[in-house]
DNA sequence: GCCTGTTGCTACTATTTTCGTAGCGTGCAA
DNA sequence: TTGCACGCTACGAAAATAGTAGCAACAGGC
């Protein structure tokens, strides 16, 4: 199976096309997708199966999951190896960035009306 | 339904419910909404008008930058004023934890293979 | 006053994305 | 061999978003 050459998702191409040509656009456009944060934390640290990510991420369909593995990997965030899913040094590069949100949330949801968040 | 998996999240209307409990899957489920991030970005430094702001969405449907202006008046992200929609204290405290992924894009973006970001 | 244009938003349908579940092929242990 | 878990694909259904039209409120200009 070609696992790389395929017609796999564009970044922009499907219709999310939408920035306004700024890279900062180019990178929400991808990290906006369901699941695409949540694959990024939970591969940090650790490399992990697809079954593994699957129930990390909840309610997350393998279909959907699939696609953005593909996706996170044409990018160079990820790669596949024999452990599992894993960060590369990109996507390390980029979860530095992002880490400081976990902490951030931390406080910020507690403040939450509860209806807003209501689990 | 199993019980685990409840109707749960209605951040604003809609029920993208997925978390897993831990606050970080909130403030994602809530940043991954589409445009969410760019009206945070957007509102950085300045208030804006709904025009304005739709404007520098691209390709922002009213009824979805309204959808999403109310999600994150609710969440106190963002405020309406006088002047337009502009960032509440929160808001540009999250913000200041967004703005290095701009940085970050700028170098990143130009590394992407061609294929990837063609518009 | 009336006309014209802009803004802020809602309503509605069309399109795209995501979900949910079934199912296939492989490997592996009993 | 049977059974079972994994990694993934297929496909119809549901949800989110796009796209466009349109309305009320307000600001000039006449």
């Amino acid at each position: 199976m070609p696992s790389d050459s395929k017609p796999v998702a564009r970044l922009g191409q499907p219709v999310r096309g939408s920035r306004s040509g700024q890279p900062i656009m180019v990178l929400f456009d991808l990290l906006s997708r369901r699941w695409a944060m949540g694959i990024l934390w939970n591969l940090a640290g650790t490399p992990r199966t697809f079954r593994d990510l699957q129930d990390r991420c909840g309610s997350a369909s393998p279909s959907v999951l699939n696609t953005r593995l593909k996706e996170l990997r044409s990018v160079g965030l990820i790669e596949n190896t024999a452990a599992g899913y894993a960060l590369t040094k990109t996507g390390r590069d980029l979860f530095a960035h992002l880490e400081p949100l976990g902490d951030w949330a931390m406080h910020w949801v507690p403040t939450l009306p509860p209806e807003a968040t209501e689990d």
